[in-house]
DNA sequence: AAGATACATGCAGAAACGTGCAAGAACAGG
DNA sequence: CCTGTTCTTGCACGTTTCTGCATGTATCTT
């Protein structure tokens, strides 16, 4: 059994069934549970799927569902979301992607303020209900259900239609030479779609994220405007960026 | 069983029944009550649910926010949501209205259920992401908020482009003469739309909703296939309209 | 007030985890 | 073809986490 062969056994199982048994698997196909760990280890840090004790879920970030429901996002996500969100002008058009930080930018974002946010992600749309004042537009298509956000051909084309001034991008990984990067092809077509539409883009980035790299390339560093994080401004990583002349916010 | 799974499995009790009876989770699940005991104690310390004596409830959708996570429905509502949902053929489309009604018949669908949903509601979106086998699809749009769900030209441009054996619309008024009626003239153009692009169109009409009727027209009763209502097979109104010769699916 | 039920806590066995290590396979270069 | 390197895999070990039971306490019901 190839290594390759294995994780795509793993995914497709995530995919099917929506868990993964780490026993079960390594039962089921007469490999240790050990391998099945190091495989989950890697998917997980590829943004691939959630790890939890046991075994694994589907990474689904907003879903309603699992552990991975975070009503209070940790610390990090949210001074992140907080910086943001200071971000966004009152009367201004703000593109946002899905995510969990994301979502804690879209909690961030005052209750009244008079602003346009376009989405593709039910759950950040559903969350700005509330917002009295938010003119809300909602990009539609098929839902990915690992992210839980519209994407697609349908969901890239509805997203020519729209313009923003600012563009909040959540990624998988942040890396100084690979540039920003996610698991998964459709998604960094739909972000690269977003970006494309929007006047700046700046991308939130929890310090965990700085120095790694997933398997798509969703846009490179003279794309973006910007990027948000809480990590240190002396980290190695962020010092590197801020070399290559990104702007870098902190959330000091 | 993942713990992450049984958390999930809370959760979901949580919003299809609106309590937890801590006793009744575990003899269900064949674990302990004090596992139960402990999962509620977390979930509640992230302010997911409310624990009690005996048990847990919902936290009200107030603090939430963001989920489909409100009220529970009314006993009527669910009894029309889970006839509709027995509509659902596997395999099959189905264009699914908002509203709390259809909310309703998006909890009663099957977790397992393989079919296609297509909708113009987030909040029906988000409460559909954690049903693996569904294949979701987000028409999009400017979102009003009143009742939060995607009208306008795009929406309604948007879902030309799809189409589906079974539409499930939930309206305002329902009257033997004027028809199936709602308050906003862009909703009731949507609801058009949306039954135009299924080979059947059902309408969800809890009962007191019968006899009355609201300023929009939505659809005349030669365009609809049928009414699933709580009321009475003998009340009046269900009999005008069964002498009109509309199918007629009650609750009993 | 008393019995019943639910609860928190401590504890022990079990299960899952991470790490280091060694055997083996795949590979590149000589 | 041989050799050294690298990567993968499974095992062993100590550690952490989970789960069910027992105990004593708090809360509800009658």
């Amino acid at each position: 059994m190839l290594a390759a062969e294995r994780r795509d056994h793993l995914l497709g199982l995530l995919a099917r069934e929506g868990k993964i048994v780490a026993k079960d698997v390594a039962a089921e196909l007469g490999i240790s549970e050990d391998s099945v760990r190091r495989d989950l280890r890697d998917l997980a840090s590829e943004g691939l799927c959630l790890r939890v004790y046991g075994g694994a879920l589907p990474v689904s970030p907003a879903v309603v569902g699992y552990t991975a429901r975070q009503t209070v996002a940790p610390d990090g996500k949210r001074k992140v979301a907080s910086v943001a969100a200071g971000l966004v002008r009152p009367g201004g058009a703000l593109i946002l992607d899905g995510g969990t930080t994301a979502l804690a930018v879209a909690r961030a974002l005052p209750q009244d303020l008079a602003c346009t946010v376009i989405t593709h992600s039910p759950t950040i749309a559903a969350a700005l209900l509330d917002h009295p004042q938010t003119e809300l537009f909602m990009l539609g298509g098929r839902i990915f259900k690992h992210s839980a956000v519209a994407c697609g051909a349908a969901a890239v084309e509805a997203a020519q239609n729209v313009s923003a001034d600012l563009c909040l991008l959540g990624v998988t990984g942040v890396h100084p030479e690979v540039g920003l990067t996610t698991g998964d092809a459709e998604e960094a077509a739909m972000k690269r779609a977003l970006a494309a539409r929007a006047a700046e883009t700046y991308v939130l980035a929890s310090s965990e994220k700085l120095g790694t790299a997933s398997r798509f390339r969703v846009l490179p560093w003279e794309e973006i405007s910007g990027l948000i994080t809480d990590a240190d401004p002396h980290d190695a990583v962020v010092e590197r960026l801020t070399a290559r002349g990104v702007e870098i916010l902190t959330t000091g």
